[in-house]
DNA sequence: CAGTATCCAACCTGATACTG
DNA sequence: CAGTATCAGGTTGGATACTG
């Protein structure tokens, strides 16, 4: 089925101050560097977790890349960080209800993509055939 | 003020299929490749665009990179490319619903950092007094 | 266990020059 | 106008080794 064209104007939603545009922009690029989101997921669904064992929850991550994600949410506020004075360390990572709230945020992308999921993977498909067969520029 | 502690699990709404999962993750990059948004703000305000308009409307990105985010938007169906036979080149590009869209659901993230401006703020200032403070670990 | 420190390869990006 | 091609610099991220 093809696009409708459309020329219309339409508003995103919220106002669009020029400064919290920047925040926002930075925010977003911090949240989604690719572990922020993961990581909310699963200290959101496992509640209170170690040091190693959001690693394993999250899957796939690098040490060096855990600690600096849960570094940057903490000071973001995303998480609080709880050393247990005990040998060996035990240091627990736990969301704050702003790094909940977050995640919250996140749904309408989540189901976003859950709904289109079937029509990214189609356009993808159409758009490396149109590739194959057709030059990038037209000559008229 | 203190945070609450928290050790209850909380799910954040959607079911989670591994594969989801893997797609939202791969959405959420993507989109926030510091371009996508921009561009869909861009063409969600002004509506359809040229090329160069776009690039204008976004600001401060190189030819390359908006040539890159369009083709990518283009492949996942974020937007339309109609070019006009015409000498000089006359290329229009307009978001479709599935591109308008996911800019809606990203307003969910643009509320919450609204929101929560100010506290992410307070929140890194009081990081950096500790970490001034502080050695990053604390021998009992 | 929970990090830190270092090295290195891959990637991203901007600048520049060129084309239909 | 709307790209493509190439090159160079900076950043990112993984692997590895080491520490309190």
């Amino acid at each position: 089925m093809a696009q409708k064209k459309r020329t219309t104007k339409r508003s995103l939603g919220p106002e669009t101050s020029p400064e919290l545009d920047a925040l926002v922009r930075e925010i977003i690029e911090r949240v989604a560097d690719k572990w922020t989101m993961l990581v909310i997921e699963a200290l959101a669904e496992h509640g209170t977790l170690r040091f190693t064992a959001v690693g394993e929850k999250v899957g796939g991550i690098s040490q060096k890349m855990l600690t600096k994600t849960l570094r940057q949410m903490e000071a973001d506020g995303l998480v609080t960080r709880t050393v247990l004075p005990v040998i060996p360390p035990h240091v627990e990572y736990d969301l704050t209800d702003m790094g909940f709230e977050l995640g919250k945020a996140f749904c309408g992308v989540w189901i976003w993509a859950e709904k289109y999921q079937k029509a990214i993977a189609k356009s993808r498909a159409e758009f490396g055939r149109r590739a194959a067969a057709m030059p990038r520029v037209r000559a008229l």
